[in-house]
DNA sequence: GACCTGACTAAGCGCTTGCTTAGCATGTTG
DNA sequence: CAACATGCTAAGCAAGCGCTTAGTCAGGTC
């Protein structure tokens, strides 16, 4: 389950060095996420997190000054990991149709798999301290600007249609965002199985000929 | 403001009758609304709605048993109101084509307008009393399964072409639903405006031939 | 006038919160 | 060996929490 997270916040870094603190740190970092995913960020103790981690309560803020650091920390991580999906998916070869199609099960399917992640990155924005979500309001503009002109390209070249193309982003990062709400393990498909069939829909809705 | 939170809890109650409650109660409830949505239910103290519905932090009490009270009750109204909406575009005469548009354009819309009890209603349900949440699961349940038959009868006629039943209707409902997490006042389309244009984007998404 | 009722407030109770302090082992360095 | 750094815990502090208590006051009833 942590597992899982750990992939959403450092997608490619080998597990030593991932975001380059100590493996205690990381495990109260992995504990706050499960608590905040599941009861949100001020349902959440300190004590839980610690005690999760199999610490005392003190022991949290040898690593981590404060309660809010760590949800600045495990936003930070995954807004970044998320545009850096989509900004991969979007400046890949290939034409408009195939990026978003790209773009699409990527970006579905990290939302699925790390839905515990995609929850707090998406739900608890209103938690971070403003500085922090300054930082973050900007990586989603890029985000939406990504999608923004790669459907823009596309209707350029006449491979999709859309009246509206601000709309038709909304859609689509809608669609893929609201999965870390629903998504749960039990669910039937897998985060891949539904990436694809969410890029099939998402194509059709942007009137891809292809 | 809170006006278009009672619209979307009491969507043709007369304002006298609103909830059969008192128009003190119904501030209280109001002021509820805006502070779960704006901050969170965790977040929230019983001394914030009070002072926002001017009165000292011991009226609320005269009014309602708890603050989780206050939240079931925006949550099942809410729940409520939008099943109806749902089974009466379901429900009404017509082609499946229709129906789905109607339905999608009144979801988006009331999700846009009332985005304030929408957020509650959609990102706070792990808040609720266990008792309570139950209730509101059997709503949820409700409007998913009139989404999953409108589309199954449209499949039937031969008015969509969806590969995957369950799928389409989760992204029909999905879309809808996250309209509350970034609608705001400010946006600058309307909510009517708004469900036209999601209305379309799905229909292109249920592979509507129409 | 005496009494009751219903809506409200001032004050505060018991508890939990985020976070701090003081101190204790362990390992490293001179 | 002494001296220090590191990573942790036990205990607890100030502040804020949901909620209660005791009492005020206006309006109605006999």
């Amino acid at each position: 389950m942590s597992d899982q997270a750990a992939a959403a916040l450092w997608p490619d870094r080998p597990a030593d060095a991932q975001g380059e603190r100590t493996e205690t740190a990381r495990r109260l970092l992995l504990a706050a996420v499960d608590s905040f995913a599941r009861r949100g960020y001020h349902a959440t103790t300190t004590r839980d997190i610690a005690t999760a981690a199999g610490m005392s309560p003190a022991a949290l803020y040898i690593h981590y000054p404060s309660k809010a650091a760590l949800l600045s920390e495990i936003s930070r991580a995954g807004h970044q990991a998320t545009l850096d999906l989509v900004l991969a998916a979007a400046g890949a070869p290939g034409g408009p149709v195939e990026r978003m199609r790209r773009l699409v099960e990527d970006f579905t399917s990290w939302h699925a798999r790390g839905h515990t992640v995609g929850r707090i990155v998406n739900h608890e924005l209103h938690a971070l301290p403003e500085e922090e979500f300054e930082v973050v309001a900007e990586l989603r503009r890029q985000i939406e600007e990504a999608v923004l002109a790669l459907i823009r390209q596309g209707v350029a070249s006449g491979a999709f249609d859309v009246q509206d193309i601000r709309t038709a982003a909304r859609a689509v990062t809608s669609l893929g965002i609201d999965v870390s709400r629903w998504y749960t393990e039990r669910s039937s498909e897998t985060p891949e199985e539904l990436g694809r069939r969410y890029g099939v829909l998402v194509l059709r809705m942007l009137g891809s000929t292809a």
